[in-house]
DNA sequence: CACCTATGTTAGTAATCATTAACATCACCG
DNA sequence: CGGTGATGTTAATGATTACTAACATAGGTG
């Protein structure tokens, strides 16, 4: 009902979008439910956003944006590759127990993109695990490339669980929990 | 074409109806592609199935159903709790590198079935965890129950996570690989 | 104040899709 | 061989749904 020249509806249409698409899935949620849960009616969606995979590729590109950018920030900060990886696993747990419905979303819906909007996740997804291969490549020099990218999709398959397991454990014990469990699955032996 | 009295029909329907829900998500698929994956046209299949919604409950079940048993046959013929792990392992990780479709029906799925079949296959999974659980309480009597439900949860996303890793490693490989990560992750120091 | 832009609204529209109807055909059984 | 049941086919039908059109309004700015 009001003229707000603020960005910040789109960014709440954003964050709904996010939560609706990890609950039913991209194909589960109507224009009309997006733009119910931001106070409004659908069309006016189309006021932000040219359409609805226009939306889902924003989410989506963030997601990947902001987990790469992270993963930047946390090596450049590092002092030697073990404390690279106690930061890489610390700042994906934070993420995934913080943003459960972006994780599930970001693994869930590549498939819904247009061509070009998979090709710009796909390849933030690619440097982020990069990151991790390039940490572990200094922790375990005898292991290739491919074992230890196969290493770092499986170990995201651990801490990306948590929205799986609501579980009764309380946020800080599963932060550890899952630290623990994650260092132990890829460094095993040193 | 042909009246085969046989139940074969029924059978390729599920196996390629779990290959495509794995592929473009229960939504993603119509009738019509379901009948076009088995030889014959959309409405051929309602001979079989009450409809889309039963054919996806079918799938589930007997994937949930599946796993369950495994796991209690697997459990009968452990000698100890370490041998125990080590066959749920195994079998879970055969599981996940033989049937990814149906490793990744079964994690994504869950929502878009009856309530009725929901519930069913939550009981089977509930059933499978407990297995898991039982084990690990044995070989770590000093964690909560919870804390080894959520272990296990985490777990599972390790080792159902080759399908996103569609990798240049090779299946035995792969296999001893996740054995490795699996178990370290699940008992760390011990 | 007059206007323009941003943002909404309601009422189409055209496509998609699950399901049903009406009608065929084959294989087997008496 | 004629009937019956299992299995298919094509052609509706009705619901859902993304997107568009036409029309409103509020607020800042000249």
């Amino acid at each position: 009902m009001v003229a707000r020249p603020t960005g910040g509806r789109r960014a709440d249409i954003l964050v709904a979008a996010a939560e609706l698409f990890a609950e039913h899935g991209y194909r589960g949620v109507t224009i009309d439910d997006l733009g119910r849960a931001v106070g409004t009616t659908g069309p006016a969606l189309y006021r932000h956003f040219p359409g609805k995979e226009a939306l889902l590729g924003q989410v989506l590109v963030e997601i990947s944006a902001r987990l790469s950018r992270q993963g930047e920030e946390l090596l450049a900060r590092a002092v030697g590759p073990d404390h690279a990886l106690d930061l890489l696993l610390r700042g994906h747990i934070a993420f995934a127990l913080d943003e459960p419905a972006l994780i599930t979303v970001h693994d869930r819906e590549l498939g819904n993109l247009t061509p070009e909007d998979r090709a710009r996740v796909r390849r933030l997804q690619r440097g982020y695990v990069e990151q991790w291969v390039g940490v572990l490549a200094d922790l375990l020099p005898e292991e290739s490339r491919s074992v230890l990218r196969a290493s770092v999709h499986a170990a995201f398959g651990l801490l990306n669980s948590t929205p799986h397991s609501r579980g009764t454990v309380g946020r800080e014990a599963m932060a550890e929990l899952l630290f623990a469990m994650g260092r132990a699955a890829l460094v095993r032996d040193r």
